[in-house]
DNA sequence: ATGAAAGCGCTAACAG
DNA sequence: CTGTTAGCGCTTTCAT
């Protein structure tokens, strides 16, 4: 119960406390044979090392703080997994804070790690508010990334999905496939994500020189059922629409069975008779419930954990050499096609 | 860049360092004018507070570890929403550190977390290999309580869902309604929960004095498309089989469509021919998936944020009274009927 | 109500 | 290769 320290295990061990620092930490040129004692008092006594004192001294903690959005998001989820996968290599630990979906922690999160002592912070999401932070961060010399969906403040290194060029992808493949009239479902008006994905909607469909209507344009809630209601009445609405793209994994599911549900597919081939031809469903963001359904879902994917693993080397990288500019770094989207589209 | 520190805040306020340190702490007997000072001092400097010190100095840190199993599982995603909440309104930070799956982290997150000095653990899953760490954690004066989804090892605080019970309520439910061959679908062989929630169903059954068979009870992956593949299997080796319980809800979304696809329902309604009889189907564990389908998913439901919230509660009182015999916290579960059943 | 001073456990010069 | 020693920034008696 009482706390052994490296003074308790230098005597046990008959070293100095320098010696048991040194090799604690592998750092020094320390006889294996010693080295054998030490960690043989350390194992004796159940000596754990006090992290707080250590960082404390040595203004390093080994510890990178991350600051997510929201943990049970599944993107996010994938990008601290990639970030805790290579940060570990590294030896260092990962302390996670949630900061709400709207962000209403975000401040204290980030100053709770700042005054954590933490070696470098990362931002899974919400990095719209972050344009405050940098500077702060900067203040106190803690490197700041962010790994998110959408667009980053300038200023600050950023990993992230290359959305338009998402969008442009199943826009494209759509209109290669012989669709005039695309319909886009799902996402908040207030979504950068989303702003920058239509972007790229709109965008091909002029270079083809294709009509886009914004009532062929939904928002509509992460929830399966609404996503159902608002994909029978826009086809009811408008039935010359022949595909409909959707923001993400739940609106694409609630799609589906809204199709389903209008005894209108999903799926690729058209059908003689107008009224009965099957509508095409491609999705945003991969994931296993995209292969539940029958048809299983064509989306457009942006890996989640690769973007968690760079955001990592950057962030090893810039501990290193803590002047270089910042950078965006840009993960290129994936089409992978299945049978809804 | 250069650290603001105490004294810098003290000189710059022109008081001592005690006195910012009672101001920060807000345990003083000081006066609120030279708070004030003191206050905008810190703000003027952009003082942080080095908590590395100073839980190094007062022996803690305001910091709760969780060593979490698996993030994005949704059940222990609600658990930390709960412990967060509720540890928040008592200025704790959560340390969430990940074990993996199978637990290989685990000894590995739980010294980390000691090493940095955390006031409490708590173990999110995966305390069946918990039993070596108790005795590390009381020599370290550490509280460590269990928040899972099963049953855990004697000795140690714990707070957890009542599977059985939760089995149970299903069963007797189906049998109420008329099932007399009840099938179980999903979960692995070697997962405590399953084993408890079989022994509720296997009980009830022969409270009924039901038959039960061990080929009406199939392992399977958290799969929506291997549990698709099953029922259908299923329903077509044991044609009498009249309602399913689904080990969780990736399970029960994949029953549901095998069940779809056999033409089979599901549904409450037996139909008059025998071959075209709608099949019952409850999951164990609610979410926003069970409303989606068509008809939506009868479920029982053991809330894993009131879990957290209970294992916050339990951790709080433990910090104060540390002697207190362990004991265990049992949340019952909840039945919620839909369409499916 | 405030200040002076003694460490918390550790690391990093510097010496040997 | 190993030991001595001076702090890191903070909290906390104990004075005043």
């Amino acid at each position: 119960m009482k706390k052994i320290t490296i003074n308790d295990v230098a005597e046990s061990a008959g070293v100095s406390v320098t010696t048991v620092s040194l090799v604690l930490s592998g750092k020094g040129r320390i006889s294996s044979d010693t080295a054998q004692r030490v960690n043989q008092a350390i194992e004796h006594l159940g000596y754990v090392r006090n992290r707080s004192a250590a960082s404390l001294r040595s203004r390093e903690s080994g510890v990178i703080g991350v600051v997510v959005r929201d943990l049970t998001d599944a993107f996010y989820a994938e990008v601290i997994a990639g970030l805790g996968d290579t940060l570990e290599k590294h030896d260092k630990l990962l302390f996670l804070t949630q900061s709400g979906r709207s962000g209403q922690h975000l401040r204290r999160c980030f100053e709770s790690l700042l005054a954590q002592g933490v070696d470098g912070i990362v931002l899974a999401g919400g990095a719209e508010h972050a344009a405050t932070l940098i500077e702060q961060a900067q203040e106190q010399g803690v490197p700041l990334i962010s790994a998110t969906r959408a667009s980053s403040t300038e200023g600050i290194d950023a990993v992230r999905p290359d959305n338009m060029q998402a969008a442009r992808l199943a826009t494209e493949y759509l209109i290669r496939r012989g669709h005039h009239t695309i319909a886009w479902l799902g996402g908040n008006g207030a979504s950068l994500t989303r702003a920058e994905r239509i972007g790229g909607y709109c965008t091909t469909l002029m270079q083809y020189s294709l009509p886009f209507r914004s009532d062929w344009i939904l928002e509509c809630d992460s929830d399966p059922q609404q996503a159902a209601e608002y994909t029978e009445t826009l086809i009811h609405q408008h039935p010359n629409i022949s595909a409909i793209l959707c923001h993400n994994a739940s609106i694409a599911l609630g799609c589906y069975f809204g199709l389903m549900r209008s005894g209108r597919g999903p799926g690729k081939e058209a059908m003689e008779n107008y009224f009965e031809r099957k509508i095409a469903l491609v999705g945003f963001g991969d994931g296993p419930e995209a292969n539940l359904t029958d048809p299983p879902l064509t989306v457009v994917n942006s890996s989640a954990r690769e973007i968690g693993v760079l955001a990592a080397r950057r962030l090893l990288q810039r501990l290193q050499e803590p002047t270089s500019p910042s950078q965006s770094i840009i993960v290129p989207p994936e089409m992978i096609v299945r049978g809804s589209a």
